[in-house]
DNA sequence: CGTCCTATTGATGGGGTTCAAGGCGTGTGG
DNA sequence: CCACACGCCTTGAACCCCATCAATAGGACG
């Protein structure tokens, strides 16, 4: 059984994650910590915020799992992007005043609201968390268009390995996981609505996986054995992700 | 054959989508005309900036086509976003630092660089031109979200009609089309390559739009004969575009 | 101890891909 | 000015990946 790293208690996952970009002063950041907040809890399945609301709260993951969602007049949803600890929910807020797609909680997750003159203030006297914030959300649209090649141009098997190397990448960054293992709090219908297959392929696919080697399951935790195979399968690049640090180590191949 | 609406040549194809977002003074976004700038054509085809390059400028589509595209190891395309005159090619050019997919040329195309010290200088005198972009950029981030949604959970016939409504709009948001045509300098490959699926499926499903009575084509010439049904066949819903001078019109539906 | 949700597995069918060939328009060079 | 090449469109045929349907098993929870 894996060991999960124990995520950094000083910081909260967002001021974890603004971390890895490069030359903005960690003071400016951790300043981010000290703002006035309000958090609150939802359960799996919760709505947390619906499509068409109006948005007045900068809204932050502290905790958990939730989703940009859409449902279709059909019955059919589509996860758009999987939101970790340390995602904004609400990037746009000062510029945009609905919301066009649904948050919903994927587990238990704590949900923190900052006042948005209080960011702003904050941000006037740091620029330099004004920059990082601005990374990451510039991070997750780039994410979202690689989910867009995903759905558009891989097969099952392609879109699962990839999806599961960039959980498993992304998880690392707000320290949740480990080199080699994740907890993957998601139902096979959930990876199904969000790599726009059924659950029940889903299914098949993981073992396939399984069978290769590649993948091991138990309960929620997912242990990747074969990464290199993994992206090798999959034509996983991590340009997309911007993560600075990496670059030295692992150039684009495509 | 219907005629278009021309151009309003007094303002930058940007300038006049920024006019769509409400509360921000036109002087204010117009400034953006006055900045100095090296404009640059392309052929289609070409590629405008290549993956992985580094982006030192602000890049903006002044007329004709490009897109953002990224090409798989297989030799697939997936084409991410369609970029129309007014698109900013860079939103993100003040935080990341390298290019994760590439800018191509789908028509001749005339890109502006402006220098990224002219901008920042300009949006501390006009605060709410810098309020415009940012809602301009966010728009696109949107779309590309709708773009997610509409390749997991469409299949050919709705991706293709809610495409086709999406190119309309966006074009009408800057006086490029008339009430019910446009002109899509597309090829069925680009369109397929936009939808992940085959050019000949989609030439197939481009005639099934024609039997129906929705659509009609000549050349390069597309027109929209019943927009109504369209929008009903694809569960179209403009709310994902953000335009608030719509809001009282057009309420979502689902 | 029933109920509900999720996972699993097999069978069937269809939407879309792939392969292949022909037509059409446009540009180019002899 | 014609011949040819090339890119794009068009159409048919065969196939396949994945959806759908259906039925069972396995927890978790009250």
């Amino acid at each position: 059984m894996p060991r999960f790293a124990h995520p950094d208690f000083a910081y909260t996952p967002l001021v974890t994650r603004l971390g890895y970009y490069m030359g903005v002063p960690a003071a400016d950041i951790s300043a981010l910590d000290a703002l006035p907040y309000r958090e609150q809890r939802f359960d799996r399945g919760d709505v947390i915020i619906a499509r068409g609301a109006s948005i007045n709260w900068v809204v932050l993951v502290t905790s958990g799992w939730a989703a940009r969602s859409r449902n279709t007049r059909s019955g059919d949803r589509q996860i758009i992007n999987i939101l970790l600890p340390g995602d904004i929910v609400t990037p746009d807020v000062f510029v945009l005043h609905r919301l066009d797609h649904e948050i919903e909680a994927l587990s238990t997750v704590t949900i923190r609201f900052l006042e948005k003159p209080d960011l702003q203030a904050l941000l006037e006297r740091a620029p330099g968390l004004a920059t990082a914030l601005w990374w990451a959300a510039a991070q997750e649209d780039s994410i979202v268009r690689e989910h867009v090649v995903r759905l558009g141009r891989r097969n099952a098997i392609e879109r699962i390995a990839h999806f599961l190397l960039e959980m498993h990448r992304r998880l690392m960054i707000v320290k949740q996981a480990d080199e080699g293992a994740m907890i993957l709090p998601l139902t096979q219908l959930e990876i199904a609505d969000a790599l726009g297959l059924s659950n029940v392929h889903v299914n098949k696919t993981l073992f396939k996986l399984e069978d290769l080697g590649h993948i091991r399951r138990q309960k929620t935790v997912t242990q990747l054995l074969n990464i290199p195979a993994l992206a090798a399968l999959c034509d996983f690049d991590t340009l997309y992700l911007h993560l600075e640090a990496d670059q030295a180590v692992s150039q684009g191949t495509s």
